[in-house]
DNA sequence: TTTT
DNA sequence: TTTT
């Protein structure tokens, strides 16, 4: 059956990526993301905010993107999907977790940016520059510093659109 | 902060909606959709289909709509938003749950549709007709049998766009 | 800069898919598709639709399977961006297209189909059956009639995820 | 039939939004946008890119916001749908131009801001500020600088979702 | 030109 | 638990 499972979410990052390598070497990333909106309470007429939370999962080429330029507080455009996966917490009780994987990001500058002065990371990267980039490879120039990858539309170098 | 929180999935029903009314009679419709895509395996080469399993909930017009016209196995379009809850189980333990808040439906005639010959239900709702219905307020027509309602773009009749 | 452009368009074809070639032998599908929407005449209280027609492009393996499998009057999921090119008309006066280049496309079996009888197309696809295929590569089994197509999200077979 | 119709874009405005308004008072705003993508071209490998230009126009609330707070440069998120129209040019001959109907905005900190010194407008939005505010209805307090409106979740405000 |  |  076909099916589409799609999320576009806009939104600042609640803590500096986490990154981990499996056996074979493939990066994953891990942060979580606040999508907030706010609304008029109908009662009391105060302005309010809400929060979503999203566990983020990245992996490899979008992994090392968010290893070296993502951080706490930072705003990001993610597009991907939607799984939950089962795991066993240290009671050994079934756990379910749902997590967006991430296909596409953009960084956005609309958050503060933490500089990490002297702590070996980059410390500003250009607001809005984007780079495509081949999935399962790492990015072909290290100094560039992109605002977004596609991983979605790789290979489309070179064509007539 | 400005966030987006947006989902996008074309899928198939689980099982029959269930709904519930709040005290106050607001309607609440929950069920599941499948969203599956299908690759080959690398190694084997055999096509192989992974199911992701999503929680909907639909309020008011859009729960009034499922109960009336969604059932196992119908296939649909659903756009909304991701939220995560937390709640108590029966042994006191907080769990939490991420569900798809529907803001907009279109019902596909993709999949064999349950007509509950003698069920009560009605049978057959024709394939891709629309309605658009404005939000906390029972459907105009109940003849109708809408394929779609959008609650996220009320008021726009005689509207310049 | 960094950017977003993204079509999400689920609708019925106008016409049948008319195949072209380039010199290097790419394959171009082009067809109209219909986005309707409905409403209630703020006025006169008359239920209402409008139509939206848009110019659909795909490219390569899509244009395949749009060869195969879609005809006028079938219902699709487009996934894909907006793109606006000039050209001469026949005058030599310039004009101005905007066509939606799809990305990714699941048929969904909402519409009636023809059938073609007699005409060596082949008549009916199983509705909402998925394929995902390699981008820039025919088809890997041409008995099967697929309704999803991504090439947006090639070689994640055999991955964690 | 039930259609969907959705484009969602991430660019910059290139020019300042022009505001008009209908007889009736409805105010309407103008602008393009431009979404971006970067590429290695294949043969020389060189980075290029390419820019598509969208015509965006807001209508009411959404309008009087992008009077308000949009300026040249700015980055915005931008939720709509695609339409065609034909007009006659000043020869005569009939035209088409294909927009995009904003239904939901969100201002991103990404972009340089004009700060129109001097010239009467409001020099910095927060970045990333959020409102959601009713339909065919002015903004409830002048006072806030919103970089998000949402006309499409009206009416949500004191709901249990 | 589609669809309901 | 759906769908093909």
């Amino acid at each position: 059956m076909a099916g589409v499972n799609k999320v576009i979410l806009v939104g600042n990052l609640g803590r500096d990526p986490e990154i981990r390598h499996l056996e074979n070497g493939t990066p994953v990333a891990n942060f979580t993301l606040a999508t907030s909106e706010s609304y008029t309470d109908r009662n009391t007429k105060e302005r309010k905010t809400t929060t979503e939370w999203h566990n983020i999962v990245l992996w490899r080429g979008l992994a090392e993107i968010a290893e070296k330029y993502l951080r706490k507080g930072n705003s990001v455009y993610i597009e991907g999907k939607i799984t939950t996966r089962s795991y066993q917490d240290q009671q050994g009780v079934t756990k379910y977790i749902t997590e967006i994987v991430g296909q596409n990001m953009t960084m956005l500058g609309g958050a503060q940016r933490n500089d990490n002065a002297g702590n070996g990371y980059p410390a500003q990267q250009p607001a809005n520059q984007q780079v495509n980039s081949p999935q399962a490879q790492p990015m072909a120039s290290k100094q560039e510093t992109p605002a977004s990858v596609d991983f979605s539309s790789d290979e489309t170098d070179d064509l007539p659109f």
